[in-house]
DNA sequence: TGTACATCAGTGAACGCGCGTTCACTGATGTAC
DNA sequence: TGTACATCAGTGAACGCGCGTTCACTGATGTAC
């Protein structure tokens, strides 16, 4: 009984979610509509007010969604990198500034996808995006090489997600991952002095 | 003759310009609307199309006005900064991570104001985006303390812009101006250590 | 096991609203003589 | 200096469109006996 048995209608409810999720890092707030996303899971949009009281209710969950999405996806590449004897750190970075993070927002940290859209959102969903925000520093927190300044996490948090943020604005090519590198190779040479040269 | 006697529609097309350039930066690309601009500038919505062939004209214009306005105000902060035994580098960062910066995004960087929104926009406002980027990084470039890499600049740049969106979303409060603190604490511990004491 | 009924998830037409854009028109400004 | 006319900036009604939301309805699922 850990899972319960999830019912149809709360299997409806988590893929348009899952959808919303996606979209909204895709497209941004502005352009995530009911009816569009009632149609990518196949139903039409007058069902979706059965599963949620409004479009920003769907905007606050689907943001917690996507940033347990991408976190869940950062802490898989970590752990496959400690296994493969890289710091977290290293991990952290090379992820979170990958040409692969560049070009694929909808599966990518919210926070870099939607950060400048969010402080001009609804009470409720700025109050959802203030968390995304406290947690990816704690996930950067939780990779700090020993010795770093607990502060340093809210610093390189804004670092990384300014540097994706720039790199996909400069576009996905050339220019944009060249913006990216650089970010990679200043933060490893501040933070990790002599860390792990790649194989 | 240096600046030509602005004829009345030359100035009614700058007096919009100015009011989409703050209004840009205050409300994000999809919340800048023709009718609501023109009203500021106390017109009608149908003359506007008598000074842009389209909104989107608009957005081009009003981007890179904003960039233009927030760079001249940056600079003078610079000199004045300079004049008082300051360095370039330390009277940026106290500038742009400033709590003014934080609280008045209409008047400031449109990069830190927009920049997640950038890369959906159409392809003459992401040219015009990536104009704005650019500078940015050119105007960090010209506040580099003496033996940085040149190439510090556009990751300084990503870290200025994304320590204000970040604190921006965490609010015009102290959770937000704490985050703004930290980041002007790295950075100028990191860039100009033992630099000019504040008096 | 089979029938009758209640519950439930989803449908699709309809609503009010705000937006970007167009256009025939007006009133003011400037020019020609 | 004054009159007649052309140009020009701005007006406001109208358009088509897409959106969030509502609601009466339908067809399927599940329950009672």
């Amino acid at each position: 009984m850990d899972t319960a048995p999830a019912s149809r209608k709360q299997q409806t409810h988590d893929r348009i979610l899952d959808a919303a999720a996606r979209a909204l890092r895709d497209s941004g707030f502005y352009n995530v509509g009911v009816a569009d996303i009632m149609k990518k899971v196949g139903l039409t949009h007058g069902g979706f007010y059965a599963h949620f009281p409004s479009r920003d209710a769907l905007l606050v969950e689907a943001l917690q969604r996507a940033g347990q999405d991408s976190q869940l996806r950062l802490q898989k590449s970590i752990a496959l990198g400690e296994a493969r004897g890289f710091s977290r750190f290293r991990s952290l970075v090379e992820n979170y500034l990958s040409d692969r993070h560049l070009k694929a927002p909808e599966a990518g940290c919210p926070v870099a996808a939607l950060a400048s859209e969010m402080p001009r959102q609804s009470d409720a969903v700025r109050e959802a995006a203030a968390e995304r925000v406290q947690s990816l520093v704690a996930s950067v927190q939780a990779c700090l090489p020993a010795g770093a300044e607990p502060e340093a996490a809210a610093v390189i948090a804004s670092q990384l997600a300014g540097a994706l943020q720039l790199a996909r604005t400069l576009g996905d090519n050339a220019r944009g991952r060249r913006h990216l590198a650089a970010s990679r190779r200043f933060l490893l040479e501040q933070f990790e002095p002599g860390g792990s040269p790649a194989t």
